[in-house]
DNA sequence: GCCGTTTTCGGCCCGACTGTTTTCAGTCG
């Protein structure tokens, strides 16, 4: 029998629910840490150490496994199931777990709820807020039961929002999908996430097709459909299990790029190149550009989606490699031509229909309606950043803190990406809940890369750094001379996150002012569609990064996304130095940069304003000459 | 559930905050 076990990554996220369930049935808290430490434990090794111990019935010798996670190890790596864990699952309703994510939500509270007054899930609970019982509880009060309302409703208007990275593959998946009918002609996704939004509501795919039926039916079908909420000649909609929704609009040949512009908006884009094309005496729709006086337009029965500009989703084409349009195509030239006959305007590609109003291609990143038109109109468009302009990338843990690959695992990652450096700043001691290094383990750690570089085992040059904890007064979790050891510093908010604006923005401004401080972590610490950001004026943090020569980070982690795009083009144009941080806990988190890239060219930077895109032996001298 | 070993049981574990209390339990990072 062909064994199916699972990877240790994949056991220590089963050891870690393992650890949530427990917790909810009450079990001995010492006990659900254990299972949490085992998980960690097993992060911390090499997968093929993790067969070795395995093999030689040597599990327990690692610390924090005994017995009894040893042997549950051994069983999930060898044949991916755990009797213990499957019959523990189904002993907590599931609706608990979800519970969990309610904030000030805890695993006693629950199990208060569930056992006093029967609740197994979101909806009970929303119910017995609003019917005042769960403030009436034993350990609950009225703010208790006013936050727990507060933290569902939020939840719900957050669940119509998805990561632009989530939903990046869902769309991917369609995309090629629908490239493998032989009935469609091309296919883009559109929308927000096109555009690179952080966020996304919706997707939208737009399709020319020979023949429309068998892609609306592969399209209805696809797996994960949850709900078809429409299904017609020209439009399809699904909600996926997910609550992601993704609508595909099909389109006649000549009509592709209109509707592929319409779609991707934004709409305060789309305002204005409508407005350009009629002071061209040109009309601009999804269905065409035609002249002005010229009626046209979609049919009666096409008509209703042409006004509705929404904020929805769509892949970004350039990660396919596959498109064939836009691509460098930038022609000057006005829209005289087009105006010339009766008959609609032909384009094959976006850039002709940009050159048709007399604009320079503007990439989706750019359409917000933010001055890119006019900039394209005197070809003052930046040539932004590309994902292949990446050399490297700093901001990056190991197991040494809480990261899930190995220091060196994490080098070979950085090759295989074709990197020529990775930087590693894993967190500080009083991140203790992140397992935070002490003095002792990082000058261990510094010492471990030095003697990785001279070895040469690896291309990439290894960064010694360190995301150093700015403490609640600005100071920074180390001493100068330990931080002077390194080679770049990371500064970052951790905790108190409650300080009050004037407080945090000096307190982060303090740390900006340290003299080994080199980048500035995740600015305002904020957890997109799930925790707001905290209370700082950004504006006074980049004038006194500005001051003192640090980088900012953009957070490439797919759940932060900042320093926000929409600060970059200023603080850029004022000379900001970025640097594209990918945050990244294991080797397939080094792909966030992916996501950082959305944001830099949303930002308008061009290659030159991101230290990782720069040689090796430029960033070096960069750091010597700071130091 | 793990650990240690002058132990086979008793301790493991940090600090801040909030809301509930009247001295503290639960949550969070």
């Amino acid at each position: 029998m062909f064994s199916s076990g699972m990877t240790k990554n994949e056991i220590a996220d089963v050891l870690s629910d393992i650890g949530t369930l427990l917790e909810l049935k009450g079990e001995n808290p010492f006990k659900v840490r254990a299972y949490q430490a085992g998980a960690r434990t097993l992060e911390a090794i090499e997968e093929a150490e993790l067969a070795r111990l395995i093999e030689k019935g040597e599990l327990q010798t690692m610390k924090g496994i005994g017995e009894a996670l040893g042997l549950k190890i051994a069983e999930l790596h060898r044949t991916g199931r755990l009797e213990f864990f499957e019959k523990l699952k189904a002993s907590v309703e599931p609706g608990l777990v979800e519970m969990l994510q309610i904030p000030g939500l805890g695993p006693k509270k629950i199990r208060a709820l569930r056992d006093k007054l029967w609740i197994v899930d979101i909806a009970g609970l929303t119910q017995a807020c609003l019917d005042g019982r769960v403030a009436e509880l034993d350990g609950f009060g009225a703010k208790t039961q006013e936050k727990i309302l507060a933290g569902i409703r939020n939840r719900e208007a957050y669940g119509r929002r998805h990561l632009w990275w989530d939903a990046a593959e869902v769309a991917a998946g369609i995309v090629a999908g629908l490239r493998r009918l032989q009935q469609v002609q091309r296919v883009e996704a559109a929308g927000s996430l096109r555009r690179g939004m952080e966020t996304v509501g919706d997707l939208d795919f737009i399709v020319a097709a020979s023949e429309v039926g068998p892609v609306v039916e592969w399209f209805v079908s696809m797996p994960g459909v949850n709900e078809v909420t429409a299904r017609g000649e020209t439009k399809a909609s699904v909600r996926f299990d997910s609550g992601l929704q993704a609508d595909l609009r099909l389109v006649p040949s000549d009509q592709f790029v209109f509707a592929l512009h319409h779609f991707t908006g934004s709409k305060d884009h789309n305002v204005q190149m409508r407005q350009r094309a009629l002071a061209r005496g040109l009309s601009l729709s999804e269905w065409g550009l035609f002249p002005a006086d010229e009626k046209h337009g979609p049919s009666e029965g096409q008509r209703g989606s042409g006004e509705r500009m929404t904020e929805d989703g769509g892949q970004r084409a350039e990660d396919t490699g596959l498109r064939a349009d836009d691509g460098g195509l930038r022609t000057e030239g006005g829209g005289q031509s087009a105006g010339g006959g009766q008959r609609p305007v032909l384009v094959q590609t976006e850039a002709e229909l940009f050159a048709k109003l007399g604009l320079h291609y503007i990439p989706p990143e750019l359409r917000e309606g933010l001055g890119e038109i006019e900039a394209a109109e005197k070809g003052e468009l930046p040539r932004l950043v590309e994902h292949a302009d990446l050399r490297g990338a700093f901001h990056n843990h190991t197991t040494a803190s809480d990261g899930r690959n190995t220091l060196a695992e994490m080098a070979a990652a950085a090759d295989a990406l074709g990197w020529e450096y990775l930087g590693i700043a894993d967190h500080s001691k009083t991140s203790v809940v992140a397992n935070g290094l002490n003095e002792e383990r990082l000058l261990r750690q510094v010492a471990e890369i030095r003697a990785l570089n001279a070895s040469k085992r690896f291309k990439a040059h290894l960064f010694a750094g360190v995301e150093c904890d700015i403490l609640p007064d600005g100071t920074l979790d180390f001493d100068e001379p330990l931080l002077r050891q390194l080679d770049y510093i990371v500064a970052s908010v951790h905790s108190l996150f409650s300080q009050d604006e004037a407080t945090m923005t000096k307190r982060i401004i303090r740390a900006i002012e340290h003299p080994c401080t080199v980048m500035l972590g995740h600015v305002t610490g904020r957890l997109l569609l799930r925790r707001e950001a905290y209370r700082v004026d950004v504006a006074k943090v980049i004038d006194a990064a500005l001051a003192n020569g640090v980088i900012i980070e953009i957070n490439a982690h797919p759940n932060r996304l900042d320093l926000d795009w929409r600060h970059w083009r200023k603080a850029a144009e004022r000379g900001l130095l970025c640097s594209i941080n990918p945050d990244a806990h294991d080797t397939s988190g080094l792909g966030h940069v992916r996501a950082g890239i959305n944001v830099a060219r949303k930002g308008w930077l061009r290659r030159e304003q991101i230290l990782n895109t720069w040689p090796l032996a430029q960033v070096g001298e960069w750091m010597q000459a700071r130091a």
